[in-house]
DNA sequence: CATGAATGAGGTTTCATTCAT
DNA sequence: TATGAATGAAACCTCATTCAT
């Protein structure tokens, strides 16, 4: 058999005439449904194929399995979140830390509050997924834009970026995620923000900074 | 299939007799092997079954049904963390702050590290219950201590002493797990410990002092 | 993943209950039923649990999948044959080639013939698994002893007796199935012996004897 | 070669145009390609298609369904075998034992090894059609031809001609089936065919001739 | 005629849970 | 009480075939 490949997690095929676009939109669009009404664990490729419209064959024309299906949308929505982070990081070189922090916390927590509901459900899949092919690779992504970006203020000592990088987006992350879950009243959203930026000030001055 | 309301969720029955408590034990032994060997994703009743050496009649005598099982797991390694806690809480009343985040971080951090794998097995188990039950409940129980141990601050303004606390429970989880992702050499403990303390004392005192 | 193994053929466990015993009897009985009434090519698992009145869990609770399941079939009756033959090798040694012969091809064709319907269905099977686990090995078995068999001759050259060998099975193999699509009258099974006894006896005076 | 051709093993229906020829060229082919690489089991009507560089509401214009393609490849090789016999069966009216049957078996055995892979491709699927349908015809066909040839020989008992007819398919037809699986190095294929003529003379004097 | 997207019945397999012994 | 065989709903996935473009 030719059944010892470890089963590919890519999408099948690009569609090539109209209506193809169409259907993969609808299914796309199903998944969030689902993802939302029903959680990971009673999303099965029957009811998105269901609620998309289309036939479950469809569905398999172009992910050809669950699990490419839930990568694809896994990956569609961190590259927001990533290309949102790269914007504000790529914009606050050499700018004072303040407005640094204030930037990058701005875009990573509007990025998920933004959306929220799909947020949540999109945090789901990643205890789902075999998720180490791409999900690392746009967190990688991140980190690479954020220790450039710090390697940018005045007086920073290299070495020591790297985990300060992996600090904040555990915080910004785990912050996140509780403010979500307590159903984010604007109000809190504008705490959150404050408090990253003091949370991070200091960790910066004591891990990076002379001065 | 939906999730009809009732299915108990707590231990069928307390084990009394003494070979009731060995099968138990067993259960909860052969559970974490089997998480920690093959992942939730293939944690199946029957193989935690075969792995304590009794039948799965046995395991369903004692656990109603598999999430209740998986519950108890969770909250008996939730529990551990939060007596921890709890005793740290209650030791750092009335200290200055520096004493009080250094108690409670050590004990946090130190208790996760301490059998890293199991909590990371353990960690994969919340995503798969409908967590709500209890795992909140020792999370408040938690958050009630560190509350009530802030509260003993001079100074402090107490009603915003609750999200504090959250910000503190996110930010150290979050932390906490990217180190024992990373594989926790022992210097980024040590590390992991110094950083948070001087986010958690920016944090408190950007928050919650006036001075 | 564990999956990553060629996938298991062989049966699954062995019953330890008197219940289980009974159903594995169940499965097998309903297994050639099926494929005598459907034949391969509509034998589903579904089909043969239906037919042995138990449910496909139990089905699979024996068998790892289905080719574990055809398998055992073609083993057990590949047995039968492969056990006839031995016998009719060995109580022919040193005889002289016309009663040699004779016991032979009655041992083959009677095995056959003996359950013609069973032994059309199996032959279907042997195209349907990747059988070279053990199907050959039972060949290799029957080619030994009549290697054996006709190493008593005397005047024999050794060397030659492996494709005299194999020319005998495929005859006896090709001509009995050929008699069996006909029907086979009593009348032709005879003439079929009597053919392949003169066959044999040319094949082997020329291959294998000097006078 | 369409001329040479005995009109009653001719193909059933001819292409008429061009470039339908052309398709139809390249399905057979590919069929084949997916066969060899493949296997039976995973020939799916997509892949062929693909592997022909059409699609397959293409093939669907020139083949009702999948089993009428399978038949038409397997029609097409047995025309070959066929024709081949044929032309050897005619020449040999009249001749003598011994090179009437040279000259069958050299046929038939030469027609097989030729292409040996195809042989054993197309060998697969005989089990995957109903191939009551023309499997049996271009045998019918052959047999006829083996039926008049041996007529002619002098002093033959007509009407045990056809059982002797079978039984020479069946020898010819497993004995070059084993040599092929055995990798058929030259002189094992002399060789069967020496074995074959012994056998088969054998054979024709036990039953057919008096003398 | 050609294309290839869409279909969906049906096949294999898993696993939480029950219940007779 | 312990056992483990039996259950069967439900999940994933395939592929021959159709039909609108």
């Amino acid at each position: 058999m030719t059944n010892t490949m470890p089963k590919s997690l890519k999408p099948r095929k690009t569609p090539i005439q109209e209506r193809s676009g169409q259907t993969v939109e609808a299914i796309f669009e199903a998944t969030i449904q689902v993802l939302l009404k029903d959680g990971v664990k009673n999303l099965t490729t029957t009811r998105v194929a269901e609620r998309a419209g289309v036939s479950v064959g469809s569905l398999y024309q172009y992910y050809p399995n669950k699990e490419a299906l839930l990568i694809a949308m896994l990956e569609k929505h961190l590259d927001i979140v990533g290309a949102t982070c790269q914007i504000a990081c790529r914009e606050s070189h050499n700018l004072p830390l303040d407005a640094m922090m204030a930037n990058i916390i701005d875009a990573f927590v509007d990025a998920k509050m933004k959306k929220k509901d799909i947020s949540l459900a999109i945090a789901e899949l990643i205890s789902e997924v075999s998720c180490v092919p791409m999900y690392t690779q746009v967190v990688k992504q991140i980190e690479i834009e954020l220790t450039t970006m710090l390697g940018t203020l005045p007086g920073v000592q290299t070495e020591k970026i790297p985990f300060v990088v992996s600090m904040m987006l555990a915080t910004m992350g785990g912050a996140t995620k509780m403010v979500m879950d307590r159903m984010s009243p604007p109000h809190l959203v504008k705490r959150l923000k404050q408090t990253l930026q003091a949370m991070f000030t200091a960790l910066i001055k004591t891990e990076l900074l002379f001065t």
